[in-house]
DNA sequence: CTGTTAGCGCCTTCAG
DNA sequence: CTGAAGGCGCTAACAG
């Protein structure tokens, strides 16, 4: 009860294997009586090539992998998603990756990878892993989102966090309040980092005086550190949050709290994930185009591995930066609810 | 500026390539020296194994793949989180394939896994593709996850659509509403074809009218369905959404349309994905422990593959059953609001 | 304990 | 246009 080889499928269809082959693959001539032989021998088998072998004896896997830290909340799933759809698009199988907490694992993570893709997408916020992804990979094209600005000259996508901050805080600024708060993500995060700085930035800019409250991008955290807030003796009117899952947090905890949101407290938080514009009230944030960012990366490194194929190809380079746009809503005072489903541009 | 292979391996330990093999895999004994001679190598070349060559000789592959018809919502990267949770500690790498969205499409899919892949988890809506995943893939161990209940004889879980519904529908009876309707699921889908008869069921158990508005289980669908319903001449006291999804998309029209819930309507979801206890009213609904089921689909499909290696094993052909239960939040009236993030028993 | 040698299933020159 | 043969990188007997 074996599964077909393409040997069995020549025997059936009185041809050589190498006949079978260039039916299948394409390449090369074959009479159209011996292609309807051995189309007709695959179908009786229900033959299918064995991915393995072909790519052993091609070095082309048609898979790509993905290496992540987590596979936790809408931020990734979307991601995924984009890269999902591009892949497909492409023909090309998705590997996934996930749960590398530090260095060293995503490094092992990377190297299990050999074999088994054409190419790989790194999204990894671990500071140095940058120079793991591109020496354990051999010379495996890699697409570099690791949020850190350490990725220049190597294929890459940030996200402009320090940019996305500093709008963020000038919004609320602009809107006349002045004690606006920080929820951090976790600690040796770029990404939150460079949220917090931005915010710092800006405040500095403006004259004021900051305030950070340590959280870790879970939903969890933020309620906490809204909590701990609204504790404080001086109440700010503003909450940024560095992720939209905090805020999310947030808005729940000054809700049990009895503080008001936005009369009370704004809160603002970061890339738009599918759920912030499903609370009430409905979360302003700095939107990502997330599945888009993600499609876009699958597109780049499908264009990497074809040049990588291609003697004479200029090598990309470059580091591409996503600028995340804020989206007004209700949480920072928006008159408009906004519909649920379709009422923004998209 | 290749990968090296076992062979430079060898070469550089001064050693037969058996030896590295021997070494690699932990199989055989090998003296020390040589052992280290052999790590030296490996290190400085810093060799990885093919691994497709390897699971060409040894016809395994340590990855593992799941069909599935898209990649949307809370619900499926919640399923898959909890496969890649259980995946990853069983040594296995995941491959997803999303986006079939007929029949011919997934068993395109399937077929490509071939080689590919050690077992299969197929989540099919198509009706029969139970027969396609048992013809297309050989001798591949499959775990299906059709919700349908022609599963069995084969390995297989299903979600208690049924029971769910009736257990739904009677909750909101023995609240004292009446005029219960009900957002059913996309055409086609033996789910919510399931959980529609469910409601229906309960609904002529308690001698009342039944009534029902198409939905396609995405927020969008569920939105429009509870709009229509609000404009009904009767309006119903009660809506219970096929799943969550639609179920948020109802709360979210209800208040657009100045409709109290659950005060003058009460609503009732499905699934309780993540987002169900972060909106608000804070949704009631029935709780499928998501990623659990897919940390426990991925556990039954490594027995699979591992009692498929081993002949004399007693084949697993049970068709497990997922009970949903019911959580009862805002949304029908709890008078605990519920805290945001662990104030449930999980 | 270690080396030699077949394949695993497929693609791809290279002759015919 | 088609068939024969080598090799992709690795594992697994089988001899030493």
């Amino acid at each position: 009860m074996k599964a077909a080889t393409i040997r069995d499928v020549a025997e059936r269809a009185q041809v050589s294997v190498a006949s079978v082959s260039r039916v299948l693959t394409g390449a090369g001539i074959v009479a159209e009586p011996t292609r309807l032989r051995v189309m007709e021998a695959v179908e009786a088998l229900s033959y299918v090539p064995h991915s393995g072998a072909r790519s052993l004896s091609t070095s082309r896997t048609d898979t790509v992998g993905v290496i992540l830290p987590d596979l936790f909340g809408e931020f990734f799933s979307e991601l995924i998603r984009g890269m999902d759809v591009a892949a497909r698009a492409n023909g090309l199988h998705l590997i996934v990756s996930s749960s590398h907490d530090d260095a060293s694992e995503a490094a092992a993570a990377i190297r299990s990878m050999r074999g088994r893709v054409d190419g790989l997408i790194v999204l990894s916020p671990h500071l140095d892993s940058a120079n793991l992804a591109a020496n354990l990979a051999g010379r495996l094209p890699v697409l570099l989102m690791n949020g850190g600005a350490n990725d220049a000259g190597r294929p890459s996508m940030i996200v402009d966090n320090i940019g996305g901050a500093v709008a963020a805080v000038e919004h609320l600024l602009s809107l006349g309040r002045t004690r606006v708060a920080h929820i951090g993500g976790p600690a040796g995060n770029q990404e939150a980092r460079e949220r917090e700085a931005g915010y710092v930035q800006a405040m500095a800019n403006a004259g004021h005086a900051t305030q950070v409250v340590a959280g870790d991008f879970t939903q969890a955290s933020g309620h906490v550190a809204a909590t701990v807030l609204m504790a404080e003796g001086v109440r700010p009117d503003a909450i940024f949050a560095a992720n939209d899952m905090m805020a999310v947090g947030a808005l729940l905890a000054l809700q049990e709290a009895g503080v008001r949101c936005p009369e009370d407290v704004a809160v603002v938080g970061f890339d738009d994930v599918p759920i912030a514009q499903l609370v009430r009230p409905a979360l302003t944030t700095l939107r990502i185009e997330i599945a888009e960012t993600g499609r876009r990366a699958m597109d780049r490194l499908v264009a990497l591995i074809a040049s990588s194929n291609d003697p004479e190809a200029t090598p990309d380079t470059a580091c591409e930066t996503i600028r995340p746009r804020l989206v007004v809503r209700q949480s920072c005072g928006d008159i408009n609810p906004g519909t649920a489903f379709n009422g923004e541009t998209q």
